[in-house]
DNA sequence: TTCCTAATTGCGGCATGATGCAATAGCATT
DNA sequence: AATGCTATTGCATCATGCCGCAATTAGGAA
């Protein structure tokens, strides 16, 4: 299923139409993220942008992305080590889980969500961004592949897989 | 000079215990993070250890961080702008709530993330690592501030408690 | 007190991103 | 087709962290 230029197109006629400039940088990444599903990191994006043309250059594709997040196109959040992770075309706003152990990844559903946002709103009014809300922790498979023991000294009750 | 700050004569011993080494650079990271409240980012510890020892090596205190964490003195999350944020002796796990506004944060109480753990550990098994959460969004001031830039970049800054 | 061993340190370097600046190049107009 | 305005690019550099390596040193044993 692979849309033909068309979201290039559309991208394209967003960005003039808004008084920004259509390059063959900007057309290269946007080639790259129509070729990638689910989650990509950044580097990941400079990378492939990189097999295609290795005179890439990175500041132009974090700009790049930049651009297309605030145009809607992109959306990205934060893995459990912090490295920005982007989402291609959301479709419908939504957060993320993430495996510190496996380093899987899940979308998570409005149900999951819906609570946390809720409360949050109700109790203090706080809008939250479910779209930039990565939940990290351990899958089922990895905490019964070893969870690791509690052991914290302080009492404090950390516990680090290692 | 100096009080014995109860906690470093504590931490001192953990370390011993475990075979690891009380430092004069471990002791002065703990010296700062005694006198620090809240949360603070990495280099934000960085700095503030070398207003007292200008010698001050960044690698040294981001690997002391470390062992402090795994021992359960500290722990991380990230910030909305994937920075790395530490919250000193937690005395009870806890998330974070995170203005991209006013960069203000705040804590989770336990009933406001209780729902999403209880229902991800339901649907999915996945144990989810409540101390690393940071949600972002904006504050109920923000958002009637207009949501756009907002400019106010006084008056911002760490909201403790709840 | 002196020795020894391994934990730490400090340094250099890399990875991921953000940002200032001068040169380039879209693209709307003439 | 040439022109002019300014968005973008590419480069250099900085910020935040992580990591390998050789030299140092904490601290238990002799």
């Amino acid at each position: 299923m692979v849309e033909p230029a068309g979201s290039w197109v559309e991208v394209r006629d967003q960005l003039r139409a808004r008084g920004l400039r259509w390059t063959p940088q900007r057309r290269l990444i946007l080639d790259v993220l129509a070729a990638t599903s689910g989650h990509v990191t950044g580097s990941d994006i400079v990378d492939r942008c990189r097999e295609r043309d290795a005179e890439t250059t990175p500041s132009t594709v974090y700009r790049t992305l930049d651009v297309l997040e605030e145009l809607g196109y992109l959306s990205h959040s934060h893995g459990a080590d912090g490295r920005e992770e982007f989402h291609v075309l959301p479709e419908t706003e939504h957060g993320h889980l993430q495996c510190r152990g496996c380093g899987g990844s899940w979308e998570l559903a409005p149900a999951d969500t819906g609570h946390l946002v809720g409360d949050l709103e109700r109790s203090t009014g706080f809008a939250v961004d479910i779209g930039h809300l990565t939940v990290s922790g351990l899958c089922a498979t990895c905490q019964a592949a070893g969870a690791g023991p509690a052991g914290a000294p302080g009492g404090a009750g950390y516990i680090e897989g290692r």
